[in-house]
DNA sequence: TTAGGGTTAG
């Protein structure tokens, strides 16, 4: 907010600023210019008597301050006049891709609460975008999705896009499908989404025809689409390496600058389809090469391959050409001497992350680490490292150590690995069978019996077997999440 | 004259 200072300059040059001031809001670079308008907006009248000028303001507001929803809220209590629609739906914009999305929705209940806006069809992308990014997107979304019916706009293409991510998100993939063939005028960011949620829900060749169809109507793929595109093809069972040549051409054609992201996409789709090549190819006529990502991909996938000497060379590659590895270049490096079993050559690796690299190990690091050493029958020195890891341990780390005593007979060691991961996870009856097998194996029987009456005490055995398939092939979640209460009131 | 989509490596 402008000090008194500023009002007083603001004061002098009222003249000359009054018909230029809402495009100054827009160039200004920094808040204090911005307050430095905001003032003189106060002084000549415009913000009462001008919404234009006041959505500029605010918008302006919004993008140059650290905390865009406190700026824009700010603004709103401070205006002397009430804040039109453009702006309040500008405010739920910054409120729905702050850190706190959820914060959108009591402001948007008292809005509405208070009639002070009518929602409509640029109101609700933003709603559904702070539904999308909730721990639990589903029931917002589906009440959200209910209102839109009421106000009649669900069709629209943008409030329909915002349904089919929300769904998407929360994994109701044939509830998206739905929304998604209603809208009876489709634009690009309704097929992007779709591409995307495909793609991320593991459908891959569904993304596929998405994008297809989206190219063949005539819309113009952007980074978006086609960064989610390439991941399908990277992880297609069948045609994943024709379909993602075809994009690599069409990208060409189209003369699109390729950048970092699309870059990388494009490393990460011909490298999983074995086209080493060609991923070198790209690492290789990329402009922006001192940034890690391009060639975490290759190494990663590399690796993934089974190619641990390629990917550790080029791991060093990257080292000579002054490219600072970061925690994921790690993770690939580590991963590449995993498949051969190069104990040493990992385990100079995990010691100079930190002393040459800075870079603290994370869970996927130990991860790596744990593997090597259990499947080289270092058991205890594996338990050891899982205790003395600096972040919390997962069910896959304890399960990849049990899978090293199973292999290595490690009784003990099995024992406590199991009771950590029922710990983490109690309903996973796998690893009482694992446990029972080592029992097993060393002829210990009455361990066995114990087992098995533990795991009917904890009515492990009896457990349905329930799919999670539905008739078509989609993977839904058999439940709806717990009731979350209606946040719109 | 002001607003709406989506993305890569592990």
């Amino acid at each position: 907010m402008p000090s008194a200072p500023l009002v007083a300059a603001a004061v002098g040059a009222r003249v000359s600023l009054r018909p230029n001031l809402s495009l100054l809001a827009d160039r200004c670079a920094t808040p204090r210019a911005l307050a430095r308008v905001h003032a003189a907006m106060i002084v000549s009248g415009r913000l009462a008597e001008d919404a234009f000028a006041a959505s500029r303001l605010l918008t302006a507001y919004a993008a140059l301050s650290p905390d865009p929803a406190a700026a824009a809220l700010a603004l709103l209590s401070s205006l002397p006049c009430a804040p039109n629609s453009f702006m309040l739906n500008t405010t739920l914009r910054v409120l729905a891709s702050s850190p706190d999305p959820a914060a959108a929705f009591p402001f948007f209940s008292r809005l509405r609460v208070t009639g002070a806006l009518a929602p409509g069809r640029h109101t609700f992308p933003f709603l559904l975008k702070a539904a999308a990014r909730l721990p639990l997107p589903l029931p917002v979304t589906e009440q959200l999705h209910a209102l839109a019916v009421r106000h009649g706009i669900h069709l629209d293409a943008y409030v329909a896009n915002g349904l089919v991510r929300g769904y998407s998100v929360a994994g109701r993939l044939r509830a998206a499908r739905r929304v998604f063939d209603g809208v009876p005028e489709r634009n690009a960011a309704v097929y992007t989404t779709m591409v995307s949620a495909y793609a991320q829900n593991g459908r891959h060749e569904d993304a596929m025809a998405a994008f297809d169809e989206m190219v063949r109507v005539g819309f113009e793929p952007g980074g978006a689409a086609l960064a989610s595109v390439l991941s399908a093809c990277a992880r297609s069972a069948s045609g994943g390496l024709e379909m993602g040549r075809h994009v690599h051409d069409l990208m060409v054609a189209r003369g699109m600058a390729v950048g970092t992201i699309l870059g990388t996409a494009l490393i990460d789709m011909y490298v999983k389809n074995g086209a080493i090549k060609e991923a070198f190819a790209v690492l290789d006529g990329l402009p922006e090469r001192h940034v890690p990502g391009a060639w975490n991909a290759l190494i990663s996938g590399l690796a993934h391959h089974g190619h641990s000497e390629r990917a550790l060379d080029l791991f060093r590659r990257m080292q000579q050409e002054g490219v600072p590895p970061n925690a994921t270049t790690l993770v690939g490096a580590l991963s590449a001497c995993s498949h051969p079993g190069l104990l040493d050559e990992a385990r100079r690796l995990f010691r100079s992350m930190e002393k040459d690299f800075g870079i603290t190990p994370g869970i996927q690091h130990y991860g790596c680490m744990v593997d090597l050493l259990g499947r080289a029958g270092l058991l205890s020195e594996a338990e050891d490292m899982i205790r003395r890891m600096s972040c919390e341990a997962d069910t896959m780390i304890w399960g990849a150590l049990l899978t090293a005593c199973k292999n290595h007979g490690g009784i003990e060691i099995a024992e406590r690995a199991a009771v950590e991961m029922l710990k983490l996870d109690p309903s996973n009856h796998g690893v009482y069978v694992v446990l029972s097998n080592l029992y097993a194996e060393a002829g210990r029987w009455q361990d066995v019996d114990k087992l098995r009456k533990e795991m009917k005490g904890a009515r492990l055995s009896k457990i349905p077997g329930a799919s999670a398939v539905d008739g078509d092939g989609s993977l839904e979640q058999p439940e709806s999440p717990p009731p979350q209460g209606n946040v719109l009131v």
